[in-house]
Formats: C-alpha cells, sequence, structure tokens
DNA sequence: CACCCGATGTCAGTAACTGTCATCACGTAA
DNA sequence: TTACGTGATGACAGTTACTGACATCGGGTG
C-alpha cells in the first residue's frame, strides 16, 4: 500500500492523455496535468523526464518484447525472418489496447513536437533491433537495413490497424504489409498481390 | 544592398554551428548565438522558428534536389530505381560539404534533441518521395515503404562517408549501401558482396 | 520511541519562446 | 531636399517548461 493515493505515475499518464486529447497537447500545461492527478508540477517532472515522455513510458516494453522476439529466433533463421517473428509478438501484444492506442496516436500525430519524440523512440527501436541482429552474425550495415525495413513495415501495418474503421486483426495487417516490402526491394513495378485487402489495391501501372 | 549587415540569417546560422560545437548545444545560450552574430535574441526567433531549427534551414533544398530528380525518372523505371537517381543527386550536392557536414553530423549526434529535429525531417522526406512515388502511379503502401528503404539507405551512405577517415566518393558509398540492402530484402542470410569496402566486412555466419 | 528513508510539497531561478510597440535605415514621390 | 512608407531590428514584459535546494510527511525498522 502507499502511503499517498497509489499509482501516481498512471495517474499523471490518464490525466496527460485525456488533457492532450480534449484540449491539444499546446494548450496543456504541466501544472494543469498534475493537478487532475491530485499532485504537483514538481512531481510530474519527478516522475517524466518532460512533457512528451509521458505519452512514451510503454516504448521500453514494447522495444524489450520486439528484441526478445527477435533474438531468440532459430539459429539458422534470415535476418527478415527473425525480424518477421517480433513484428508478430508486438502485433498480439497490441491485441487488446485498440481504442487507447488510437487517442493516444490522434493526439501524436496533431503535434509535431510528439511525432519528434515517438521518431526518436522508433530509431531506439531500430538500433537495437540492429545490434540484436548484430548478435546473431549479421553484419553491417546488412543489420541496420533490415532493422530499419521492419520497423517501417511496422509503422505501415500499425496505422492500417488504427485507421480502419472497426478493429482488424494487427498481426494479418503487418504480415500484408512485411509481404509487399519485400516485393518492393526486390524491383517489382507497381502493386501488392493482396487485391484482397481492400483500401488502395488499384494498381495502375504507368504505361 | 541590405540596410544593416548584410545576411543576417546565415550569420545566426554559422555563430550556431560554432557555439554548438565548441561547448554543445545545451550549454549555449540563444542570446549568445545572438550576440555573436552581432544581433539580439529576439531577432533569432524571427528567422528561425526555434534554437534547433537554426541548423535544418538546407532540410527544403535537400527534400526539393530529391523529389525533382525521382520525378524527373524514366517512366518504365520501377520504384526502387527512381530513388536510386534521387540518392546519386543528393550525393553529388554534398559532394564539397565534407568538413562541413562532418562538424554538423558531430553536433547532432551529441544531443538528443536535435536526433528527434534531424529525424522528422527525414520523416518529411520520405513522406514526400511516398508522394512522389504515388504520382508515378506506385500504390500505397508499396510507396511508403521504397520511400522509407531509400531514406535508410541514404542515411547508411551518409554516415559511412561522414564517418571515413578521408574524404571519399560519397555517391558510390550510397550505390553500395543501396546494393547491400537490396541483398537484405530478398532474404539473404547475411553479408555484403564489397569485401573490398574495408571496414565490417567480416562476415560470420552463425554456425 | 527514535530514527531512517522514499515520495511529495514549496520556492526560487534559468532560459526558451511570444506579443507588442518603438526605432532605424533606406527607397520613393512630391 | 523633404516627407512618408516599409521592412528589418531593438526593447521589454510575460508565459511556461524545466531544475536545484530544502522542508515535510508517513510509514518501516532498530
Amino acid at each position: 500500500m502507499g502511503r499517498w493515493e497509489p499509482d501516481a505515475r498512471g495517474r499523471l499518464a490518464a490525466a496527460a492523455l485525456q488533457l492532450y486529447s480534449e484540449r491539444g497537447y499546446e494548450q496543456t500545461t504541466v501544472a494543469e496535468i498534475a493537478k487532475r492527478a491530485g499532485l504537483t508540477e514538481r512531481t510530474f517532472f519527478r516522475h517524466y523526464a518532460d512533457k512528451r515522455e509521458v505519452l512514451f513510458s510503454g516504448a521500453v516494453d514494447l522495444q524489450e518484447l520486439f528484441v526478445r522476439e527477435v533474438a531468440g529466433a532459430p539459429d539458422n533463421a534470415a535476418p527478415i525472418d527473425a525480424l518477421a517473428l517480433g513484428l508478430d509478438a508486438v502485433a498480439e501484444a497490441f491485441a487488446d489496447r485498440w481504442a487507447y492506442a488510437r487517442t493516444r496516436h490522434a493526439v501524436i500525430t496533431a503535434n509535431a513536437e510528439l511525432q519528434e519524440r515517438e521518431l526518436i523512440k522508433l530509431a531506439s527501436l531500430s538500433a537495437a533491433l540492429a545490434e540484436t541482429l548484430r548478435g546473431r552474425g549479421v553484419a553491417e550495415p546488412a543489420a541496420s537495413l533490415a532493422a530499419e525495413a521492419a520497423v517501417a513495415v511496422f509503422k505501415v501495418g500499425f496505422e492500417r490497424w488504427i485507421g480502419a474503421s472497426e478493429e482488424r486483426d494487427m498481426a494479418q495487417l503487418v504480415r500484408e504489409a512485411l509481404t509487399e516490402f519485400k516485393a518492393v526491394a526486390a524491383g517489382g513495378r507497381c502493386a501488392p498481390e493482396h487485391p484482397r485487402t481492400g483500401a488502395g489495391s488499384q494498381a495502375s501501372g504507368t504505361p
């Protein structure tokens, strides 16, 4: 049992997301977040390094999960296949957080500073994945390029999942993005092989 | 002819890079930059939106050049080949700025806030390239994935160019990175086909 | 009961950034 | 030549993110 109200950190994160969503990130002061959480501004900065970080505390867990899965892939798996295992696991972890992820994503896409923070978190993820691949014997720059590709695939899959009108299976969307990525990298002219996917599949070739 | 000392904007950028390089980004105040440029803090913020942006005013030109080259590629070129033309042009544009690019890059890699800004500039570049590819008839998400891949290739090539002990041909390094990238995406197990490249090419396969 | 310790509150201070108005140096037209 | 317009700059007050130093609170431990 806490000596004060429990989970100050969680209350701050919840209050921040609410306020950012209600009135916008820039129109929200840290003092207001702290007040809604029943704390002071100074305490906010003891839990979070800055006003943005309160939206990104989960990034560490995401990265650890992704890395663990890649590291645990069979020794004979190619880099891109090891990364695919990590993508699957991450998609699973998001499964029951569709509504939360949507709200958070809307807040972030509405503000450039928050996008910057998200990008550096993804860059950190990419760097960790590259390091893991190197540990599996993959040379540079193959490791870094493969890691960046995996993050790009994740982003595409995530945004499709978030942007869908109803809740869908994120793992499936990510796998489709990976398949389309391989086609592009192989030098394909245009379009995906998933006309059943729905959106944006009218592959108009240039004549 | 300017009414005051000419090129206030350029003087601010030069002063900022000097000070960031000498004593670090965080240890430099905007007032100090302005003073070295013979101006006031308020004038700094009339030329640059914030303390970071002073290092990134060239990003617009880079993006325009890259996009122009991709848009001008032959109609029958595959996405990845169109992007390769843009990569070549950008590498050319950097040719005579090795020392400047090194200093600037060192400043940026030493500070997380500056890295965030750089990442969002690259994301903007990626978005512009994806839009250009869509204009060439490439469907989503192939366009976005190809664009992100091109930016990743550029980053690898640029960092190798900057990190080299002597000045080398950036265009060549970028082309090598592109070749290695294609191999990874195709599902290759390990290493590059350029053992002559030097650094990091001891491809240790997992046993 | 005395003490320790971690989480919080209080308060002063720095620096990034903004809004507002005054001022300056030049071009232009009477 | 002089008066006026205009765009760039200076001066100054104000908000807010963020930090350091110190006090306080409440529970556990000897």
